[in-house]
DNA sequence: CAACACTTGGCAACCGGTTGCCAGTCCTCG
DNA sequence: CGAGGACTGGCAACCGGTTGCCAAGTGTTG
């Protein structure tokens, strides 16, 4: 059961342990020929390394945990996919850890798994910055779609997007639109609120902003009303899934999509082109971010520690224009009361 | 940085390192008071066991391996979520592994990682029979949408799922269908013909088999061209993917769905509730199955390894009638030629 | 031919827990 | 009061590699 050892391959071989293992893990520091030998004899064995005594003194488990703030969300598939990819062939493993949307479990997470594994990659972490900070301190960490200064980060193109987004709403004769927020301690909601915000004020737009949402499909049922009693006539919602339970909410109550109000989203998931009317969305290429997330994780585990500035990564995103977006209706609806 | 060991522990409480070890692992070997000394010193230091130093001499690693056949497929990842929290709850790490729909790849994959993890998850694997028999005899093994003699399984229910399809689509007055099968080593395509034909053949029905196709969207173009030329007033296509991309092979060309030709999908992905038309399909609950099979290895981890017969679940599956599946047309269409 | 550098392989300690075995303590029962 | 057993804790070997250090072998140079 317990396969051959390092041991065995030394027996058959004829050489001692610590020739058979720096065959494998130190190529240099050992003659060719008994090198190619003992290949040879540990192909014929079935030699395989045992990763755990490896990781015991080398501190190497090539390894890396890969943490998305709700595993339920599509939007993160793509990156698993491009991380797990990227990965492979590093013949590194990915491990995945779900955080549930809670900081809390975040934590524990993290610490569970910590000694398991090289590294880590957070994406749409949902811990204080603070906590980043110290964990980024302690072990290599890269975060994906957050920013905390000096922590390596890649963050998929947004203040931009938001912008084109804006625009496009604009362009359209949009001059009141909502956003509606993700989750309180998310960091992109913030950001995107930030961007949007800016735009608007720049292009002459009044945006208000709703939320936190969950950003999920039921809660666009709640969303989508929020939205329609705000009065404006353009609705960003945090990501597609809350968009697409903004559009089921709206045919529902039979407000008509793009010609009463338009919709935009963020992710551009594998849906988001399937759904009636097909959303308009601020798309990125997440399989990228998750592979380039990799990369730069594997570099700061080879890499000498020396205090470089820490990699930021900004993918650019494209504004993928579908149906849910047209014309503002002639007569500019105004807000409809609403307690303020 | 490496953290406080049981050495720490053991000089901080004053007692042997095997007193600390076994007050965390064999809580019964130690004395109450003692033990919660321990603990409680434990505690203060941050101590946090080294699960390699662990898995080095009990070989347990609390970790098992989820090897997909293809980690695009949307459909996997109800799986994954299922098999990620019931893991989770069970203080278990899920390692992910991505086939790519390759059996030699897949082989070599949980080569890889064989020692570094309790037992595998195979979902929808690839490999043949013997090979799963095989590893099953090492290792421990649940196979996922797959049947192998004597290896533990959870596998959705089909046969009766695929009857009703097809008592679907007779009811609707179809005569002739055909089925778009999945890739040749996909044991749940064979396995889903067969019942198709079945009960194709007891209820009077037609029914044609084209492909392999893989399945994704992109290859839905070539499979539905094929359908139409097979004549059959319904499609049933081996997953929901397949279905989607047939379903836009059919507006480009026109073909109303289902006016002119009724479309049925398998695993009632997120997507196949947005797409338009919606899809009628086969749905199951993945992420049970997902739950049910980390259950059955965790079992086959604890118990005994004596000989009891191997576990088999299927969860029932549930056809969801959507809008891709109408009345039959009329006049009931020819096969139109076609090379044999 | 001697001195020296370089290459290559082996020895053995070590990583951090686990566990079989032994010994001391305390309790119970005859 | 002594023997037998249950309960606890410690000792030390062990899991399977890694790596610092040493020594033998080989080649180079003066």
């Amino acid at each position: 059961m317990p396969g051959p050892t390092i041991y065995d391959v030394a027996r058959a071989a004829g050489v001692a342990t610590s020739t058979v293992s720096r065959a494998f893990t130190n190529p240099g520091r050992v003659g060719e020929t008994t090198r190619s030998r003992v290949l040879e004899v540990a192909r014929e064995l079935g030699y395989e390394p045992n990763p755990h005594a490896r990781a015991l003194t080398s501190n190497r488990t090539q390894t890396i945990a890969m943490v998305v703030s709700d595993i339920t969300n599509p939007h993160f598939f793509e990156l698993i996919r491009g991380a797990e990819m990227r990965a492979k062939a590093a013949e590194y493993t990915l491990v995945l850890v779900n955080a549930e949307e809670s900081p809390r479990i975040e934590r524990a997470q993290i610490r569970r798994v910590a000694r398991s594994v090289d590294g880590f990659l957070l994406a749409a972490s949902r811990q204080p910055d603070a906590d980043l900070a110290e964990l980024a301190a302690t072990r290599p960490v890269v975060l994906i779609n957050r920013q905390v200064r000096d922590v390596p980060s890649v963050v998929v193109e947004h203040s931009e997007g938001c912008r084109q987004i804006v625009a496009h709403l604009a362009s359209l004769g949009h001059t009141s639109l909502v956003y509606l927020a993700g989750p309180r301690n998310s960091w992109m909601a913030g950001s995107r609120w930030a961007a949007i915000r800016a735009a608007a004020a720049e292009l002459g737009v009044t945006a208000h902003r709703s939320g936190p949402y969950t950003p999920t499909v039921s809660s666009g049922g709640a969303a989508a009303d929020a939205a329609i009693g705000s009065g404006a006539s353009a609705i960003i919602a945090h990501n597609d899934l809350l968009a697409i339970g903004v559009l089921r909410r709206l045919a529902q109550r039979s407000v008509r999509v793009p010609d009463d109000v338009s919709v935009v989203g963020f992710d551009d998931i594998f849906a988001a082109d399937l759904c009636t009317p097909a959303l308009t969305t601020l798309g990125g290429p997440h399989d990228r971010v998750g592979r380039a997330a990799v990369e730069i994780l594997l570099d700061s585990l080879t890499a000498r520690p020396d205090r470089r500035p820490a990699p930021q990564m900004a993918p650019p995103s494209q504004l993928v224009i579908r149906e849910s977006t047209g014309p503002a209706p002639q007569a500019a609806r105004q807000p409809q009361g609403g307690a303020g």
